[in-house]
DNA sequence: GAAACAGTTGAACAAGCATTCAACCGTTTT
DNA sequence: AAAACGGTTGAATGCTTGTTCAACTGTTTC
């Protein structure tokens, strides 16, 4: 019986599969930017300002408009998108003009969004 | 000045720009699904198990030797992924075996794991 | 210069969610 | 039949996170 070196409560049924799961997962901070990746994206308001944001650069206000929701909070979302370098920001005069800045995080979006509609 | 039917704290400034946007965002139902898409992907456990299970089905004891976390653990995380329809199972005597079921989530893993390595 | 407006920020709150724990079910083994 | 094992489940816990609220900054306008 094979020694389990890692923390769990049970014992490896196969060994020859653990070993070959273990080998073919990637790194903690490849599987953690992964993970990021889709969780910026794993939110409607997120998504939402994405979708947006693909006909051209938008200010907050015009965003809040869109979406029916305050600048506030509209604000908050598009600190942490710009924040995971999904969308950039130009200033003007009184408005914040943001726009993607990610080509991939918009593919993958409208890759998606395909894929739900052919469902 | 347009009238601005919908609840916010702000005034329209480009009233074309909200009004492209607002016909070229998806239907809520739609945009729900694929932030929903997302969200399963979104969390570095779950992605832990989806990238062990392209090597092929596996049991849940396996699975929790592999993360090295408890069987609870992993079965509550599974049934998540079973229920959003990422991964189905198969039971075989006492052992339960989990395998990929969606193959467009497994094929956005991988193409979000080489856009992650090539950085 | 004061009022108005676009936008940001931080604290507070509530909702969501991942993990833990303990109890439980079904199957196999002895 | 009882013990052992793989797996599930629900409640509880604590962490994360989206929205609200209020105060604030900077720019424009009157």
């Amino acid at each position: 019986m094979p020694k389990n070196e890692y923390i769990c409560d049970c014992n490896i049924v196969h060994q020859e599969s653990v070993e070959k799961a273990r080998s073919s997962i990637p790194s903690d901070e490849k599987l953690s930017r992964v993970a990021s990746f889709h969780k910026i994206i794993g939110d409607a308001t997120r998504c939402k300002i994405l979708f947006a944001l693909q006909g051209g650069e938008m200010c907050v206000c015009d965003l809040a408009n869109v979406l029916s929701m305050t600048k506030s909070s509209i604000s908050h979302q598009l600190a942490k998108l710009r924040e995971f370098g999904a969308v950039k920001c130009r200033k003007e005069g009184k408005e914040v003009y943001y726009s993607l800045d990610d080509d991939h995080v918009s593919a993958v979006l409208v890759l998606t969004l395909t894929h739900v509609e052919h469902k």
